[in-house]
DNA sequence: ATGGCCAATATGATTGGA
């Protein structure tokens, strides 16, 4: 089973490079993060021509996620709890059976936070906060789980080109990472960490300034393991390669392997 | 770090992204 996460800056924009990659990598199930578009106008028939399944929550303009699966959805559950007047479409759960039982997905879009000194800032933390008590909640099923997405969170100094640069941004700041090791303390491995202890793993690379060119990039997009999936790791990746294809997302897909098959 | 981007929106200047 391969399980990948794509911020793909828009979906109707990204519809050739996403089916490309498809037919390259041949994800199970992917999370995509940023389709900014309504659930009517989501381009669903060249990603069920590939036989995927496809369940959306979207929005007019901005955020935007959606997880395709190969596998029958079991369930579909959009929206984070924990906030009933929170309307971003930043989150959407789907469950798939397995030869190990249910296995959890959700796809993952959390809030940027800049500028920091701004309201949108205490909403990716208390994001963070509600993301904390649902991965509590749902790791007591001792299920494999995948918590999968663009956590704008860049976890370590190891993850960015030059850690200095980017002290007072919401993506980096002492009180993001701290909330982001509170996740990950929760019992969740990081599926790229799992594999790879190298400098230099990036997913993202901002348009501006030369950053790809220069290789400026960071490691904000995620795959968070329960421990039932952990156990079940056998390999991740990035495919770096994606952001030098013609028209790119500044984000790059992000995949792990499991010993987990389809039933 | 920024000279340099990109996407959506009743299409012209703004907002959001990271």
């Amino acid at each position: 089973m391969r399980i990948a996460t794509w911020n793909v800056n828009s979906i109707k924009q990204r519809i050739e490079n996403l089916t490309a990659w498809l037919k390259e990598r041949s994800p199970d199930i992917v999370c995509l993060q940023e389709t900014k578009t309504v659930d009517d106008a989501f381009p669903r028939e060249p990603l069920e021509a590939l036989g995927y399944n496809v369940a959306i929550h979207g929005q007019k303009t901005f955020n935007g996620v959606a997880i395709l699966s190969k596998l029958k959805f079991d369930e579909v559950t959009p929206r984070l709890p924990g906030d009933d007047a929170d309307d971003h479409a930043r989150f959407i759960e789907a469950t798939v059976s397995t030869d190990r039982g249910v296995l959890r997905v959700a796809s993952i879009y959390l809030p940027n936070g800049n500028p920091p000194d701004t309201d949108k800032y205490p909403y990716k933390i208390r994001w963070m906060d509600r993301l904390a008590k649902y991965a509590h909640e749902r790791l007591q099923l001792e299920e494999p789980l995948i918590l999968a997405g663009d956590y704008n969170v860049i976890p370590t100094a190891d993850d960015v080109h030059n850690p200095a640069v980017w002290t007072k941004d919401a993506l980096f700041l002492p009180q993001t990472r701290s909330k982001f090791r509170a996740l990950t303390s929760l019992g969740l491995t990081d599926a790229i960490r799992a594999v790879s202890d190298d400098k230099g793993l990036y997913t993202f690379w901002d348009y501006q300034a030369g950053a790809w060119q220069k290789n400026w990039g960071i490691r904000i997009d995620h795959l968070l393991l329960s421990p039932q999936a952990a156990d079940r790791l056998t390999g991740a990746g990035i495919d770096k390669h994606v952001r030098s294809w013609e028209r790119p997302s500044d984000h790059v897909p992000v995949y792990a392997d499991f010993a987990i098959e389809a039933v």
